[in-house]
DNA sequence: GCCCACCCGTAC
DNA sequence: GACGTACGGGTGGGCC
C-alpha cells in the first residue's frame, strides 16, 4: 500500500468549457466575463478542501495543433473557434490557481489529457496512487487499482468496479468502446449506427477491437456493413481516442506540491474579479484569532483515557460532545468524542478517523465498553449542548446516556426563545464574545461537505474539543442567569430537560408506514393531475407550468386580464387559495388551478416522500423534534416533519391511512379538546366563557349563540362556522379586517361580531387589554407556569411592527401555556409506560394530540390511564377534556370509539 | 452548477 | 397590510 496521500490531477480544460456553458454571463462590474474562472476556482476550491491533497496539477489544453492534428487533419475541425468571452478568462484563471498555491501545466503539441495520462503513468510507477478530477469520460481508460476518477461537479467517483458499472466495459475496453462510437464533438468517424449499446454488445462477443475487425464478416445487417465500411478509418480514430502517456516533461509527480497561498495577491485579483463572498471569506479568516489558550489533550492511548476516566469520574458535572459521521440521528456513527471538566481544558478521543494516514487510534467498541459505566450512571451529571442528539448516537453503538442534566442549548432556549438562534456558535458569540471554529470550516459545506471521519485529526481534535470546552464555559455563563429566574429555572429543571430522553425515545420509536398504500396514491394523484393539466393548457391556449405561481400570474393576469384581488407583500398579484377561489367563480381557469395544487401538493409533499423516509434498519418512519425552535414553546418536527400530515380532507386523510399499527398492535391518539380555548378562558377568568365549558357545551355553538342573539339549538351551520372563525381569531389576535376576510363579509359587520362578542364575554375583552399593557410595562409576556417570551418590538415605533407584537403577545401565552401542559402530559405518560406499561410507546406528538401504539390487549388500560395523565397535567378553572381514538391506523385512530 | 428567497399550502 | 406557530416543495433568479 502507499502510504502518502493521492496526487490529484484535474482536467483544466474539461471544467472551464464546462464552467462556461454553466455560467456564460457572468462579469465583473467592468464587464469583463469572470464566470468561468468562477466555477472552475469554485470546483477547485471543493476538490481542495475535500482532498486536502499534498500534491496537485491543473492541466490545460495549450494553444495551436496538436499530434492529433497531424494524424488526421479532420480532428476537431468543425469545432467553432473559441469565444472571446472564454479565451479572455484564461489567463486570469491561470494566474488565480497559481495564487492559489497549485501548479498549472500547459505543454504544447498535445492536450491536457495526454499529460494526465503520463502524470499518472508516471506517479503509478512511483507507487502514487491518483485522482483525476475531470468532466470528460474519455479519461476512464486511466482507471486502475490506485487511480479514480472524481467528477466534482457531480460528485460522481469512477472506481475500476465504476467504469464497467457505468459504460459496461473495463477501463482496459473504454478505447476500443470509444473508438467503436466515434466522437462527433471531436469530428472523431467511429462505425455509424453504433451506440453505447452495441459497442458493448460487440466488445463482449468478441473481447476487443482487433477482434471485431478480423472478423468483420460475421456480423450482419446494415451495422456489419456500417462496420466494414468502418475498417479503413478506425485504426486511426484509435489513435486519436488513445491517451499518450509518453509525453516528454518538464515535471514529474514529485514536483507538483500545492504551495501556501499568496494571500495578498489572491485578495487583489479577486477583488479586481469582483468575487465578493470569497473575499469576505478570506477576510473573516484572517480576523478570526487564532490563538487560543486552551489545552486539548488527543487521547490516542489507555493511560491517558484512563486520567480522563478518573477526572470525569470524580466531577461533580462535565461536558460531553460527540462527532459523528452523519447529522441524522438515526444513521450516525460516532467517530469520536470530547469531553471537559474546566474551562479551557478539555480532551478529544478520536475513535474511528478513516482516511489515509490516519494515526492509531482506540478501539471502538472496548473503548464505548470502558466508558459505559460512567455514561450509563444516572448519577454522574452530563452537561452538552443538544444532548438529544448525542444520546441518540451513543444509542447507535447500544449506550444509554443517562444523567443528561445540563443542556446550554435548552438553558439558551428557556432563557430567551427569540434571542436568536440556539446553536453553540451563536451562543458562544452571544454570551462569550468568542467566535468558534464551525463544522464547515473543519469538513466543508454543502457539496464540499465531507465526513468528520476523513477529517485529518490535527484539524478535527482541536475543533471537537473545542466544542465540550465552549459548552462548559457557556453552561457557567448562561446557568446562574437562569437560575436566578424562579419561574424559568423550573421550566428547564422541570420540563424541557426531563423531556429530553422522552423525545428522544419518541424519535427512536418512529412510525410504522405502509409505502404500497402511498405509492398507490402517488399513482392516482398522478393521473389526475395530469388530466387537469390537460384541460387548464386547453383553457389557457398554451401550455405552461402549474406549479409556477410566476407563470399563472402571467396567463391569468397578463394574458387573460383576470382582476387582481390582491398582491403578495412583494407587490406581484397573489394566485393563493382564497384569491383564486373567489375568481374561480366567475372564471373556469383558478378552479383548475387550485385542484392541481392540492393535488401536487399531497404528491410532492406526502405521498412521494414519507416513503423515501422510511429507514432501512427498522422499517419505520423517525422525526426529529426540535426542542429549540419555536417563539412560544410548541415542539417542531422535521425530516419528514410528522406535525402537518393532512386531516381536514377526505383526500388529505387517506395519508393518515398509511400511518399504521404493527400486528398486534393499535394506534390511539388522544388530544386535547379546544385546549386553547380552555386556557383563554382560564387566563381570562370570563364567568361566561367558563360556564360554557363547565356545561360541557359545544363552544362554538354557544358562542354563536351569543354573538347572534339567538337560541342554541337555533344556530345555523353559517352562524357556527363565524363563531368558530371569531374564537379562533381571538386566540391569534385577528382584527376586524382579518375576521372579515376569512368570512368574506364587510369590515363593519366582522366589526359588529367582535363588539357583540367582547360585550358578552368582557372578561376576554379585559384579559386581552391587559396582557398588551402588560406586554408593554414589562417587555415580555408569559405562560401559566412561567415561560417567557420577551416582545422588544411591543414599543416600536412603526404601527405595523408594534401590531404584529401584540398579535403575539395575545397568542404566545395560550399557545406556550398550551406547550406547557402537553409537555407535562408527556413526562406523566413516559413516566407511567417506562415504570408499568412496556406495552405502550409514545410515537407522536402533535402540539394538542398524542399518539401511541399499543399492544392490543392493552388498550383498554391505556386508554384510561392515558385520558387521566393528560387531563390531569394541569388544574385549571375549566375542565381539560380529551378525546381518544383506537385503530388500525391513525386516521382510524382519529375520533373513532372501538368499544375497547 | 449550487444556493437561497419567495410563494404557497399543510398542520395545530 | 391586516391571523399566531411551525416545515417543506417547487420555481426561478443570483452568483460576478
Amino acid at each position: 500500500m502507499n502510504k502518502t496521500s493521492p496526487l490529484i490531477l484535474v482536467d483544466g480544460s474539461s471544467f472551464l468549457y464546462r464552467a462556461f456553458h454553466a455560467l456564460p454571463s457572468l462579469t465583473n462590474s467592468r464587464g469583463e466575463p469572470t464566470g468561468a474562472i468562477y466555477g472552475v476556482a469554485g470546483m477547485l476550491r471543493k476538490l481542495m478542501g475535500e482532498y486536502q491533497p499534498r500534491d496537485m496539477a491543473v492541466i490545460f489544453d495549450a494553444r495551436g495543433k496538436t499530434f492529433r492534428n497531424a494524424l488526421y487533419a479532420q480532428y476537431k475541425a468543425q469545432r467553432p473557434p473559441m469565444p472571446d468571452e472564454l479565451a479572455a478568462q484564461i489567463p486570469p484563471l491561470h494566474e488565480l490557481i497559481q495564487v492559489m498555491g497549485i501548479p498549472v501545466l500547459v505543454v504544447g503539441g498535445v492536450e491536457a489529457d495526454d499529460v494526465i495520462a503520463t502524470l499518472t503513468h508516471q506517479a503509478r510507477q512511483a507507487q502514487m496512487a491518483v485522482i483525476i478530477a475531470t468532466g470528460d469520460k474519455d479519461l476512464a481508460q486511466l482507471v486502475g487499482p490506485d487511480v479514480t476518477l472524481v467528477d466534482t461537479m457531480n460528485g460522481t467517483v469512477l472506481d475500476e468496479a465504476g467504469v464497467e458499472k457505468k459504460f459496461g466495459v473495463p477501463p482496459a475496453g473504454i478505447v476500443d468502446y470509444l473508438t467503436l462510437m466515434g466522437d462527433t464533438s471531436d469530428n472523431i468517424p467511429g462505425v455509424n449506427k453504433v451506440g453505447p449499446k452495441t459497442a458493448v454488445k460487440w466488445l463482449k462477443a468478441y473481447g476487443s477491437l482487433d477482434e471485431i475487425m478480423a472478423r468483420a464478416d460475421e456480423i450482419k445487417g446494415k451495422v456489419g456493413d456500417n462496420l466494414r465500411a468502418a475498417l479503413a478509418w478506425l485504426p486511426r480514430s484509435r489513435a486519436l481516442v488513445t491517451v499518450r502517456r509518453d509525453v516528454a516533461l518538464d515535471r514529474g509527480p514529485g514536483d507538483l506540491q500545492v504551495q501556501e497561498t499568496d494571500r495578498a495577491r489572491l485578495r487583489e485579483l479577486l477583488t479586481r474579479l469582483e468575487f465578493h463572498s470569497w473575499l469576505a471569506e478570506l477576510e473573516e479568516d484572517e480576523s478570526a484569532p487564532t490563538a487560543t489558550e486552551a489545552r486539548y489533550d488527543i487521547l490516542m492511548d489507555p493511560e491517558q483515557l484512563d486520567q480522563w476516566i478518573d477526572r470525569l469520574t470524580e466531577a461533580p458535572l462535565f461536558a460531553l460532545d460527540t462527532e459523528t459521521t452523519s447529522l441524522d440521528d438515526m444513521q450516525a456513527r460516532l467517530v469520536g468524542l470530547s469531553f471537559s471538566v474546566s474551562p479551557h481544558e478539555a480532551a478529544y478521543l478520536p475513535l474511528a478517523h478513516d482516511y489515509a494516514d490516519a494515526p492509531a487510534q482506540l478501539p471502538l467498541d472496548a473503548t464505548l465498553e470502558k466508558l459505559r459505566p460512567l455514561l450509563e450512571d444516572p448519577n454522574r451529571p452530563k452537561l452538552g449542548h443538544h444532548l438529544k442528539y448525542d444520546r441518540n448516537v451513543l444509542l447507535n453503538h447500544g449506550i444509554e446516556l443517562q444523567g443528561i442534566t445540563h443542556d446550554t442549548m435548552l438553558a439558551s432556549y428557556v432563557l430567551n426563545s427569540t434571542a436568536g438562534r440556539h446553536d453553540m456558535d451563536s451562543l458562544a458569540q452571544r454570551y462569550l464574545g468568542v467566535k468558534t471554529t464551525r463544522y464547515e470550516d473543519v469538513a466543508g459545506k454543502g457539496a464540499r461537505q465531507i465526513p468528520f471521519s476523513q477529517v485529518q485529526l490535527d484539524k478535527a481534535a482541536p475543533y471537537a474539543a473545542e466544542d465540550a470546552d465552549i459548552t462548559l464555559q457557556l453552561h457557567r455563563r448562561i446557568w446562574p442567569q437562569l437560575q436566578s429566574l424562579k419561574e424559568q429555572r423550573q421550566i428547564y429543571d422541570t420540563l424541557e430537560m426531563p423531556l429530553v430522553p422522552v423525545l428522544s425515545r419518541m424519535e427512536r420509536a418512529g412510525v410504522q408506514v405502509d409505502p404500497e398504500l402511498l405509492f398507490t396514491q402517488s399513482h392516482e394523484l398522478a393521473e389526475r393531475m395530469h388530466q387537469i393539466e390537460q384541460e387548464a393548457h386547453g383553457l389557457a391556449g398554451c401550455t405552461f407550468n402549474l406549479g409556477s405561481p410566476k407563470q399563472i400570474q402571467d396567463i391569468l393576469f397578463q394574458r387573460q386580464q383576470l382582476p387582481v384581488i390582491r398582491k403578495t407583500p412583494k407587490g406581484q398579484p397573489s394566485t393563493a387559495e382564497d384569491v383564486l377561489e373567489q375568481l374561480a367563480l366567475d372564471y373556469p381557469l383558478p378552479r383548475l388551478i387550485l385542484a392541481h395544487r392540492g393535488l401536487s401538493k399531497l404528491k410532492s409533499t406526502y405521498t412521494d416522500t414519507l416513503p423515501e423516509r422510511i429507514n432501512r434498519e427498522t422499517g419505520r418512519v423517525h422525526t426529529s423534534y426540535h426542542q429549540a425552535v419555536t417563539s412560544t414553546g410548541r415542539l417542531s418536527s422535521s425530516g419528514p416533519n410528522l406535525q402537518n400530515i393532512p386531516i381536514r380532507t377526505p383526500e388529505g386523510r387517506r395519508i393518515r391511512q398509511a400511518f399504521i399499527a404493527p400486528q398486534g398492535r393499535q394506534i390511539l391518539a388522544a388530544d386535547y379538546s379546544q385546549i386553547e380555548l380552555r386556557i383563554m378562558a382560564h387566563l381570562s377568568g370570563d364567568p361566561g366563557l367558563l360556564q360554557a365549558f363547565a356545561d360541557g357545551q359545544d363552544i362554538h355553538r354557544t358562542t354563536a349563540a351569543e354573538v347572534f342573539q339567538v337560541e342554541a339549538e337555533a344556530v345555523t351551520t353559517q352562524q357556527r362556522r363565524a363563531a368558530k372563525a371569531i374564537n379562533f381569531g381571538l386566540i391569534y389576535g385577528m382584527s376586524a379586517f382579518g375576521l372579515a376576510r376569512q368570512l368574506g363579509i364587510d369590515r363593519s359587520g366582522a366589526q359588529d361580531y367582535v363588539d357583540r362578542y367582547f360585550a358578552r364575554y368582557p372578561g376576554v375583552k379585559a384579559y386581552m387589554d391587559g396582557t398588551r399593557t402588560q406586554a408593554r410595562e414589562q417587555g415580555y409576556v408569559d405562560t401559566l407556569f412561567g415561560r417567557r417570551l420577551y416582545l422588544p418590538e411591543i414599543r416600536a415605533r412603526n404601527a405595523q411592527v408594534r401590531a404584529q407584537a401584540e398579535r403575539l403577545a395575545i397568542n404566545a401565552p395560550m399557545q406556550g401555556t398550551a406547550a406547557d401542559i402537553i409537555k407535562r402530559a408527556m413526562l406523566a405518560v413516559d413516566e407511567w409506560i417506562q415504570t408499568t406499561s412496556p406495552g405502550v410507546t409514545m410515537i407522536m406528538q402533535v402540539h394538542d394530540e398524542l399518539v401511541f401504539e399499543v399492544d392490543t390487549h392493552q388498550v383498554a388500560a391505556a386508554r384510561e390511564r392515558i385520558t387521566a395523565l393528560m387531563c390531569g397535567a394541569a388544574e385549571l378553572d375549566v375542565p381539560l377534556l380529551v378525546d381518544v381514538g383506537v385503530g388500525e391506523n391513525w386516521d382510524a385512530a382519529h375520533g373513532q370509539d372501538t368499544g375497547y
